[in-house]
DNA sequence: AACACGCGTTGCAAAATACGCAACGCAATC
DNA sequence: GATTGCGTTGCGTATTTTGCAACGCGTGTT
């Protein structure tokens, strides 16, 4: 569409996993090194890019600016933030918070684990679709046909022993999760890690986002695993809560 | 230089500030809005750029992506390395920076005094949790109830007169260190060195790093290692600002 | 029920803009 | 002192971007 924004934003793209000189991202490219450093240019003009002593470029500050403006934009985010700092303290382990975006399931906050053994993720990362348990949450409050729709569309490339292969066993797991109100991803996705996710309800009780915790299988067991259960969804209620949701779960039959 | 580009990059700072709709932006731009949507549409492809559910335009998420990735790889050692030479020069005395790994404070940097009663220390040497200025800081922006963890799992060993010899002590030290900004280690490690330290912060405002500057008791009282104080705390937020955080300390009252 | 308004979308023709090229300047390296 | 690596400059070409005018679609108004 625009040809030279498109360049502008791979070179973003390029630069952010390491810094590069003018003929990498030329020959990265394939396109004449003039054309990349008018590109680069403006951006420094912008402070989107910065050259450092040796006159490689690295992303520049404004780019922090905006990412760290954007994330308090999203108002889900600022509710969840105490909650999942509270869930991350009390058990110690890695917490995400991910909410979709366009066809994606995107992680917007991270609490990192205390232990020494840590996952690796971040903050604007997309999950996959088929396995973490993130995903299948908010997936599973989907209508059935845009879940159908999604499910046929994907590549069930399988990572770990634990994979699911196909849209018909996604769609099923979905609608467990759906009955059960929580889902898991029981290393399907990285060998040695596993995963407890719940989901977060604004006042309409549509689904807007989606809480995990992940821990390293060495470090805790499928049953262990399942007993940070309790705690997850004592934040995830309570963020719903904090968002205008009501239960409407009889409390004692 | 280049147009769309400038143009780009000037919706995106817009976006920051609020997200909007197109006539908006447009109107804002003084450009046509088909101009404005054919940026919009490659850097919403891009993900950097989203729509909400009425149609308003927000930053995206690769956004995030792109800033987390970038401080990542901006090691923290090489980013503070010239302000902490600096401040070596400037004031010839041992300065260090240390950080959190796993359970225990390691020193990643060191720059030697340049008087001839040094202190001796190495790169990658562990400092003591409950006497160290660097551990008092690191430890102070902690949540309360990993501090209570840890202080409760240190030996207390009196190696000075001034060690701290209980939780209570140290977690009463933490606090006061949070509150005013810096730490010392008043003689409590080795009796003839006394030392200043502070925080050092990234984008996201959490403490990565400390630094501090030691010094000999003999050479300096405890009234002249405190001078050093308005020193050590411009090194540590000038390598904090290039970190990408963003004081957010009135600057004029 | 009909109408107007707001907001995004489409197709097209004009030209401004971005592109590639080739040559130059300036260091650092051998 | 020659060579290699990296960024910079000027210029003609044509590709890409632009503005316009009309359309589609949903909302809310009378």
């Amino acid at each position: 569409m625009s040809q030279s924004l498109m360049r502008a934003m791979d070179l973003l793209a390029e630069l952010a996993a390491k810094p590069a000189t003018l003929d990498e991202l030329a020959s990265k490219a394939s396109v004449h090194k003039t054309t990349i450093m008018r590109l680069l240019h403006t951006m420094e003009e912008k402070r989107f890019v910065v050259r450092d002593e040796n006159q490689r470029f690295q992303l520049g500050s404004k780019l922090f600016e905006l990412s760290s403006l954007a994330l308090e934009q999203r108002d889900i985010r600022k509710v969840a933030h105490p909650h999942l700092a509270e869930l991350n303290g009390r058990t110690g382990h890695t917490v995400h918070l991910a909410e979709f975006e366009g066809n994606e399931v995107v992680y917007i906050d991270k609490f990192e684990s205390h232990h020494p053994v840590r996952m690796y993720s971040r903050i604007g990362l997309t999950a996959s679709l088929h396995s973490a348990a993130v995903s299948k949450v908010l997936l599973a409050d989907m209508p059935r046909s845009r879940q159908e729709r999604i499910a046929a569309g994907l590549d069930y490339i399988k990572v770990t022993d634990n994979t699911l292969t196909s849209p018909e066993a996604l769609l099923a797991e979905l609608e467990q999760v759906r009955i059960q109100g929580w889902a898991h991803d029981n290393a399907e996705h990285e060998a040695f890690v596993h995963c407890v996710a719940a989901p977060i309800r604004d006042a309409s009780g549509a689904v807007v986002a989606a809480a995990s915790c992940s821990v390293p299988v060495v470090m805790l067991s499928y049953e262990g695993l399942l007993e940070l259960l309790p705690d997850l969804k004592a934040s995830t209620e309570a963020i719903s809560r904090d968002l205008g949701w009501i239960s409407h779960e009889r409390t004692t039959p």
